[in-house]
DNA sequence: TGGAGTTATTTCAGACTATAAACCATGTCA
DNA sequence: TGACATGGTTTATAGTCTGAAATAACTCCA
């Protein structure tokens, strides 16, 4: 009986105010427009202190009041929302092959975006550094130039979404804000242990960095099918297969960052080998390219990418061919039984489907994928659990690096 | 962008207070001996809380002042502990053949205890009721003949660790304290539903139920290998297969309380048909009933429980049989691969091995063990994580049930 | 024996919080 | 115009932690 155990911090009345105006301000941003009986209703704060947050919010510039409300006898209410012009946030979907970055305001309204597609194999964390600084710049132009947001807007943060695991260091040794920054490890683009301290430095806001299916998760659970969620899984099937979690109505990380490698959980003992070594691994029976393998008959090798044949495959289908149909049953087999692992061990309330190909399978194929999942599962969880498509496409990925910044925002406040 | 997402609840002054309280008193308990300094030192709280809080703490009888520590120049500091006396704790373990209660005092020393057998196949919820009844009552009168704990000992409740999944009624909607009991589902001793209210009813004290596996993780999280642990899993190995997870330092629930079920996770996707229906069970390929079925060269059937074998297949591999070295050399290969999934969906610091079988396993194998999850998992995930044999033993589910109202109290103080 | 030095513990003023209740503001309706 | 209803603010009060000052209880040394 010697350390600690589920340590909590101490806490102090600050904490109690910071809480306090963190869960005012959220609600504020997810009901889009609210009044303050509403925000009491919703918070459970006694109208006192919501006058006295509000107050504070709509000093900062962070929330404005609106119109008012019609009232059946009684004062009418006064509309609270954010301001979105108060801030700005990036978000930066770095891919394999292309990097798009987006900015929003404070109401996570779409800004503008840049695109940059490689050409070359494999992109260089410098590269991807110069292109995320330049877009960010460039649209920081076009902003003062809309004359929204002044003659220097104020930016909150710059997110990253990386296609590889995303190491955070150790918060608990000492608060030193400095420079702990995250190591990134992405095999697919050839990243070891990479930091991104150049890129930091020439940003003129903070860096947030995490992986592209956690980031592409949060969105989903702040916008998209997984809103309100308190347990769940965002499964992303593309070439590569990833996953999100959700537990306690919270991204989960694991221990270091690593968590929801789902795509190299292994459903078979044996079978085709993975990119990563292993053999059996939920990727090669689900991924795109590893379908598509399967279906032109070269069960032996697994390399390359090559989305356009899902149309084929597809098209198929459609036209009754019976290899096509029997390569998608399959796959639906041992998606299900791949999703019935997440169900018995996670016990989520609903699992979203995404990804590129995800997608298209959940588009047409997710009455089958539920109950594929519902027959491997066990029943009490398999009863509970929801399949649903994800309903964000593409620009999940960026919109969820965006909420990092505004994440931390939310729980901090203005810088200082 | 309409519901609530990851909502925390409103905090107060009060919380404050709780949640220093709690972060004090747990670390009394654990510590086992401090002094105003230390937990000082620990909780990160100033001297004049520190003050306040144990003095308020020793006023309740929680805790008690000790001798003083000699001083090398400078006022002595005096110990603090929990006060042993102050109140008593049981802890049940139902198992699938027998009941066993055991009391504790504050400071979690065991007290007593009384097993109870069960010949027949299915034991009801009536029976179980009864016999735990019972023997809260004789344990009772016993602690009441020691004379430590006065005429009417302080109980603060009794913990049920159940062979089956614990549905928790739904916190959120309304603290209405009242009859929100659980809903307990085994399909092992075939209980469908079962709500222990009459058992409740008998009982001096609240009653609270989880299920067997998460109560013993409990136990290896607070007492046993998994101390400190903020990201793990203990995984429990006998006839059936059951594990519990830690995330973020506490138990894993799950959004039913059905989470950890990994005894059904699937590794390959045909095989022996598990009991739960399906195939591919990795409790088919690690339980002892299944290995034991394997060994003797009957993969057809899975039926009964025999841990007698066990020492049978132990013994062959001693004396070198190539068939039962076959045997166990491939159980922990398939046992690497279980528990590599894990590791890539959890990203754990630790796995505990524990359960009568695992144990006795990790005894003769865990470096193997090790090996084998390594070589399955991802390289970052799979070189972080430590692989360890539990410590506690089979007292360890009534232990862990014990924790249950321990736990409530450090985190709500006495009654009322 | 007593004074200096040292560390532990308590006391107390100050800074913040939330809340309840009283109070003011601004409507509708008859 | 007054009664009523609801929205929003102000204020007194009760908790809470903290930092600094005060006090307590030792050892060491002359």
């Amino acid at each position: 009986m010697n350390e600690q155990t589920g340590a909590s911090r101490k806490a102090s009345v600050r904490d109690v105010r910071r809480t306090n105006r963190a869960l005012l301000l959220r609600h504020v941003m997810f009901a889009g427009e609210t009044t303050r009986p509403e925000a009491g209703a919703a918070t459970m704060l006694s109208p006192g202190t919501i006058t006295n947050l509000v107050t504070e919010l709509i000093a900062e510039g962070t929330v404005v009041e609106g119109r008012k409300l019609d009232s059946p006898g009684g004062r009418p209410r006064t509309v609270l929302a954010v301001n979105p012009h108060a801030a700005v946030v990036f978000g930066a979907d770095v891919g394999e092959a292309q990097v798009t970055v987006e900015a929003f305001d404070l109401a996570m309204r779409r800004l503008g975006g840049r695109t940059h597609a490689f050409t070359g194999r494999r992109i260089s964390p410098q590269t991807v550094s110069s292109v995320v600084a330049g877009a960010v710049g460039a649209l920081t132009t076009e902003l003062v130039a809309s004359g929204d947001f002044g003659a220097t807007p104020t930016i909150l943060g710059i997110g990253l979404g990386v296609p590889g695991i995303v190491e955070h260091p150790d918060v608990s040794a000492g608060d030193s804000e400095a420079r702990d920054e995250p190591l990134v490890h992405a095999q697919v683009v050839g990243w070891d242990s990479v930091r991104f301290s150049e890129l930091a430095a020439q940003l003129p806001a903070p860096l947030l960095i995490d992986n592209g299916a956690k980031t592409t998760t949060q969105a989903e659970a702040w916008y998209g099918s997984a809103q309100g969620v308190e347990h769940g899984a965002v499964v992303l099937i593309g070439d590569g297969v990833g996953a999100g979690i959700i537990t306690n109505g919270r991204l989960y990380r694991g221990s270091s960052s690593s968590a929801g490698e789902w795509g190299h959980t292994k459903i078979s003992l044996d079978g085709i080998r993975c990119r990563c070594g292993a053999r059996g691994c939920v990727e090669t029976f689900v991924g795109a390219s590893a379908v598509l393998e399967r279906w032109r008959g070269r069960e032996d090798a697994w390399l390359g990418r090559e989305p356009e044949g899902i149309d084929e495959l597809f098209a198929a289908y459609h036209q009754g061919d019976e290899v096509a149909e029997r390569s998608l049953r399959d796959l639906i087999h041992h998606l299900g039984i791949a999703l019935s692992n997440l169900v018995n061990l996670y016990n989520p309330q609903k699992i979203v489907v995404g990804g590129w190909f995800g997608d298209r399978l959940a588009e047409e194929f997710l009455a089958d994928i539920a109950a594929a999942v519902r027959r491997s599962s066990l029943s009490q969880p398999g009863a509970e659990v929801v399949v649903e498509r994800s309903s964000l496409g593409r620009r999940a990925t960026a919109l969820g690096a965006a909420t990092l910044p505004l994440d931390r925002f939310i729980e901090r406040g203005w810088p200082q």
